[in-house]
RNA sequence: GGGAGUAUAGCUCAGCUGGUUCAGAGCAUCUGCCUUACAAGCAGAGGGUCCGGGGUUCGAAUCCCUGUGCUCCCACCA
């Protein structure tokens, strides 16, 4: 079969990948095998393929293709998540570009065009995942708003809230005005931000004096319920307990309060409460039983509280308020000032603290067999690193704000009583019997209850992922989640360390009183080259798909993997999908040689192809027994770097080299066919980080039929190999080495052949001169008793040898080289020489080193001797 | 403000329980080569105060202290 010099991912990749499905090789069923489990951190449903996700997905599919090839029943789970506040802002965004209000439909509309919507644009990344090779089992494909996983979810909520878990308060949590809804903690994230710091003056009453207060929120000011000071400090001595003081503009009177929170040394030492609208105030305004005014509306706006600003948004009213206070001479001054902001990370708008009636779950007690299995290492932690800050975060965490205001999502399964008072029930008949009960009144119908508006938050259903893929909430005792579950290996960005896979490790204890997986792999961060995270806003993010069309697959994960040490951030750069790309068009060329030798049944080995064989055979089996390691630890780039290695400098440049025949000559039957061995090893090594190229060239290597894959058969194993034979042939490729530089130093075409003579001693193995003759196109290899003249010299080990060249030599460069050997000799010796002569390293160091420092010694005086007698010989 | 990590070649990183794997790899660079598998290649070469300073030790890239730089996490002082 013809194929050229080129390897074209194109025209394969999409071929293999419809193989692999059409033969059902990526599903999986329990059975006698032992399972290796993935599932998929899963993507937004909407979202798109990035490069955050091209290495995820190619570091587990290595994960899984090695597992299925080691005998294992490999199950890579895919699916989305339903991602409730990206989601539904991108549903209620697109309504508003049709020119509907999300405001004027029912919950029902609402939810039938976010539905439609999904099903329009969602799974379309894991669509483009198959470009990528990854082998997930898609007739398992989950997605978190399924109904047994919303129905798990439920159950789940009703089972903590029947333990106590769950509560309902009132409590400062987290409001995003745009998308209007509490957000958790995590949910927020701060930046840094220029703002202003205003002085405003708030007059004491009966008095004339004012208290300066300084803040960066004075629209604020129309919630305010006190001013603070702290009792200590001396600036406030004076005050009388009683002082009151009027809020500027609008002359509230307010208390002063006296509490040791303040800060003297910030601003004026005196702080404005505003309990509603701060997490500190709050807590001040509990202490001392403040009033709580809220201002704002849930959108943002200003509500009735705020008097002649009511209806302006939050910001408008910053601007407003200052320049009415100055107006008014309350606007003592104001001054630059740096603090940080909470932005909405979903979208982007700046968080307000605000009370609301929330749904809380309790953590505390949650938390603890999932802080004890990362610490006593149940559950691996890769790079371990990470348990220190798991740790902190396990120790002290808080409750976790379950309710979001949004439609897109599971619904929580409170209903309240027309009378008052609310029952938590899986489904609304059992709420109905239970409301009966509660009531005393046997009347109350359905549609008398009416269900909490809320939904719950994405992690509360993501949470259950690794079971709810396997409908184990559902159905505990089924044969899928006893076979699957624990499961293996977790793949994920450390970044969600603590949204989703703590609370995994959570939910896998307490609903299952199981880890959910052994092992978590954190990646890094995908950055540019300038270290930049890639984001669309900078425009530094390349397109996955564009970089298969143009690198081909194999490429592109290659690229990945190269680049990412576990947990470190990866630079990521085009030219690794070259070179990628160019490790992929080397396999297909060695494949094209090879291919191309033709074999003569009747030609006997030549000890050459011999020794050639049975050498690269311990250099393959060295490299399997450190890949082998590697994976142990999750050092995947080294892994694949050793492959790498092996493929492109041992096998193509040393191996292949060794034996290649003579243009157009044959080769003999035993070596053909180890060649071909050792092709189908590095192959099966190979296809976990390349699967398309190795498919192709095992399918092409013999007549395969129908049915066969590489990817289904054993990956090779490390067999024992001969340590000696390696170190010896290290000296062979020395003494070649040596040679192509005397060849190019004295400008001798590589076509010439050379002599070569030794002086050999106990270092030089003789049956390697076959390969010496051959890779150093030499004409012969004499055996000598004594140093030849009129030639170039190397040593290798302690052994000599000459290449002559009879008047081709330049003596005076060969002097000024030998030289230089000596001085570096003499020096080396010199030092080893002074640790020799340190009666405390003799007598404190281990026998084996003061021994090892003795070899050096001889070695170096033989060398040095050596180099003087040619050195002498060659002066004359 | 609190905590963690890290600093090794131009870049990205290995370097385990101190000692022949001790100064390494890949990429990049430079110099030769269009040598019948591959120029997406082959053969070579250069390149490092192992961040600065101290200490422990016979011996430190490796352990300890300290300073500096960078990164990340947590908290969110108005």
């Amino acid at each position: 079969m013809e194929i050229g010099p080129k390897y074209i991912p194109q025209e394969i990749e999409s071929k293999w990948y419809e193989y692999w499905l059409k033969n059902n090789y990526f599903h999986s069923t329990p059975d006698e095998r032992e399972p290796y489990t993935i599932v998929i951190p899963p993507p937004n449903v909407t979202g798109m393929l990035h490069m955050g996700h091209m290495l995820n997905e190619t570091i587990q599919d290595v994960l899984v293709r090695r597992a299925r090839m080691q005998g294992k029943n490999a199950c890579w789970v895919p699916g989305t998540d339903h991602a409730s506040i990206a989601t539904e802002a991108k549903v209620v965004q697109k309504l508003k570009a049709e020119g509907i209000d999300k405001n004027s439909l029912t919950r029902e509309e609402f939810l039938k065009h976010a539905w439609e919507w999904k099903e329009k644009h969602g799974g379309i990344i894991l669509k483009q995942l198959r470009r990528l090779g990854a082998s997930c089992d898609w007739e398992r494909t989950k997605f978190t708003m399924d109904p047994e996983l919303s129905r798990s979810v439920i159950k789940v909520f009703v089972d903590l809230y029947n333990k106590g878990k769950i509560y309902r308060g009132i409590r400062m949590v987290n409001w995003d005005p745009a998308a209007q809804t509490a957000l958790s903690d995590e949910e927020v994230i701060y930046r840094e931000s220029q703002g202003k710091l205003y002085y405003l003056r708030y007059r004491i009453e009966g008095s004339d004096e004012y208290l300066i207060v300084a803040t960066t929120r004075p629209e604020t000011i129309l919630g305010d319920t006190a001013v603070c000071v702290n009792p200590n400090d001396p600036r406030y001595q004076h005050l009388a307990p009683e002082t009151r003081v009027l809020v500027p503009l609008i002359n509230r009177s307010i208390p002063v309060i006296r509490d040791e929170y303040v800060d003297i040394e910030f601003g004026t030492g005196v702080l404005k409460v505003t309990p509603a609208h701060d997490v500190n105030d709050y807590m001040l305004g509990e202490k001392y039983g403040l009033e709580t005014i809220d201002i704002f509306n849930d959108n943002g706006t200003l509500n009735e509280h705020g008097q002649q600003y009511a209806g302006m948004d939050r910001f408008d009213v910053r601007n407003q308020i200052e320049k009415d206070l100055d107006a008014t001479g309350l606007l003592e001054k104001t001054e630059a000032y740096t603090n940080k902001v909470g932005y909405s990370e979903r979208t982007n708008a700046v968080i307000e603290p605000k009370l609301s009636m929330q749904w809380f779950l309790k953590m505390e007690e949650l938390a603890q067999p999932a802080l004890r299995a990362v610490m006593e290492d149940a559950i691996q932690l890769v790079p371990a690193k990470f348990k220190n800050t798991y740790r902190y975060w396990m120790e002290n965490i808080k409750d976790w704000c379950i309710s979001r205001q949004l439609w897109w999502g599971q619904q929580i399964p409170a209903y309240y009583l027309p009378k008052g008072g609310y029952v938590v029930a899986e489904t609304p008949e059992q709420a109905l019997e239970l409301a009966r009960q509660k009531s005393g009144n046997d009347s109350l119908t359905i549609s008398d209850l009416r269900q909490d508006p809320d939904v719950l938050d994405t992690w509360f259903s993501s949470w259950l992922w690794p079971i709810s893929v396997f409908d184990g909430i559902n159905r505990p005792d089924n044969e899928e989640i006893k076979y699957y579950y624990p499961t293996n290996d977790l793949v994920t960005a450390p970044d969600i360390l603590f949204f989703w896979v703590a609370r995994m490790i959570i939910a896998g204890y307490e609903f299952k009183g199981e880890k959910p997986f052994r092992n978590v792999y954190l990646t890094g961060i995908v950055r540019d080259k300038l270290r930049r995270k890639m984001s669309k806003s900078l425009g530094n993010s390349p397109d996955p798909l564009d970089l298969i069309d143009r690198y081909g697959a194999d490429g592109v994960r290659l690229a990945m993997l190269l680049c990412s040490a576990a947990g470190n951030d990866l630079l990521f750069d085009e030219s690794l999908c070259e070179q990628g790309r160019n490790f992929g068009n080397k396999i297909w060329n060695a494949y094209r040689l090879v291919n191309g030798w033709q074999v003569d049944e009747k030609l006997e080995q030549s000890d050459n192809n011999r020794i050639a064989t049975e050498w690269f055979d311990a250099m393959l089996n060295r490299t399997l027994a450190q890949i082998e390691a590697d994976f142990t630890e999750y050092r995947i780039s080294e892994a694949l770097m050793k492959i790498y290695k092996l493929f492109w400098d041992e096998f193509s440049g040393w191996y292949l080299e060794a034996i290649k025949p003579a243009y157009q000559c044959p080769i003999d039957r035993p070596t053909i066919d180890a060649v071909r061995g050792f092709f189908d090893k590095l192959l099966r090594t190979l296809h976990p980080f390349m699967p398309f190229i190795t498919e192709e060239i095992w399918q092409h290597m013999s007549e395969r039929r129908d049915g066969e894959s590489i990817m289904i058969v054993r990956l090779p194993e490390a067999k024992p190999y001969d340590e000696t034979l390696l170190e010896r042939f290290d000296q062979v490729k020395e003494v070649i080495s040596a040679l192509r530089n005397i060849r190019k130093e004295h400008n001798l075409p590589n076509k010439d052949t050379l002599e070569l003579c030794v002086l050999a001693d106990s270092n030089f193995h003789p049956e390697f001169n076959p390969i010496l003759m051959k890779m150093g196109n030499l004409s012969a290899i004499r055996t000598v008793d004594a140093k030849c003249s009129d030639a170039a010299t190397f040593m290798v080990k302690t052994t000599e040898y000459f290449v002559p060249l009879n008047d081709k030599i330049d003596t005076e460069e060969e002097l000024k080289k030998l030289k230089a050997d000596l001085t570096y000799m003499e020096g080396f010796l010199a030092s080893v020489l002074k640790k020799l002569s340190n009666e405390r390293f003799v007598q404190n160091a281990p026998a084996k080193v003061v021994e090892t420092e003795r070899a050096k010694q001889n070695d170096a005086e033989a060398k040095i001797k050596a180099l003087q007698e040619r050195i002498a010989q060659l002066s004359k």
